[in-house]
DNA sequence: CCTATATCAGGTAAACTGAGATGA
DNA sequence: CTCATCTCAGTTAACCTGATATAG
């Protein structure tokens, strides 16, 4: 039986309304989404190059690249040679970036706490596991 | 409390698995996304202006426009003064148009019915309702 | 040799803002 | 006069591909 409006017409809905709503939120500290998104990345890991940012991004080297100079010149990550590959630079957070990301979550938090009061605590918890499963799925098959 | 990651993490990271599977699916008939969206929404209305359109899609009117004219060379869609105002062009999907569309539609059935076979009927069910639910949040507080 | 990384250079698609004409 | 619509024009931000140098 197919379900209407598409699943995946109310995902892009979603999604477009959170985008929103995040981009001014990150925009308040001078970040973009996707910049967000990266330097919580470079958070959670301890090492990192850009060309596997770029892979784990689906963007090109190039792209990230220039995104990574971007937060290098503006004192929010560093750079450095990986002691095993001269040829890598490993990026991580620099102090001024973790400050910077610590006061970006506290906003987003906020946010979260707005946006999806709409839902009860077990409909937000089924909403994240079915999120789950899907990315666990989609990560299994990378291709359809 | 804080659930991780982050589920406004979680809605890009599934967007952005479902739009690429999306995009190779109306490829397929030579549309973009964004084609692929607009040509569904007008064939839900009867009588729909660029302006409409452009509001609904958060764009600037002249993208749609530019998007609606790609689509009109293509035969996809005609335009039609309003005959309320002069100034009006009214879209409507031509048989051409409806029929790529329905073309394209089972090929996002079928996607759909792929990429969502990981969850029960229960957890498709669960999942569409918090969605509904945000959506509905979402157009009644526009700005937060 | 072959592969992966980083980076310089140039190109492209899709959005934007600005400005103008017209009808209600 | 004001406002919304449509449209022409130029611009921008964010990607891309191509080519090059170097490390393993």
């Amino acid at each position: 039986m197919a379900r209407s409006p598409r699943t995946v017409y109310l995902i892009g809905q979603i999604n477009a309304f959170v985008r929103a709503r995040l981009e001014r939120t990150v925009r308040l500290h001078d970040l973009t989404v996707v910049q967000y998104t990266v330097l919580s990345r470079i958070k959670g890991r301890e090492v990192l190059s850009s060309a596997r940012l770029a892979r784990a991004h689906s963007v090109s080297p190039q792209t990230m690249n220039e995104l990574i100079g971007g937060l290098e010149d503006r004192g929010l990550i560093s750079r450095r040679e990986d002691p095993e590959n001269r040829r890598v630079l490993l990026v991580s957070l620099t102090q001024t970036g973790h400050e910077l990301l610590r006061a970006c979550d506290l906003d987003v938090d906020a946010l979260e706490n707005v946006y999806f009061a709409a839902l009860t605590d077990q409909q937000h918890d089924a909403f994240r596991e079915a999120m789950e499963i899907l990315l666990a799925e989609s990560r299994r098959t990378p291709e359809n």
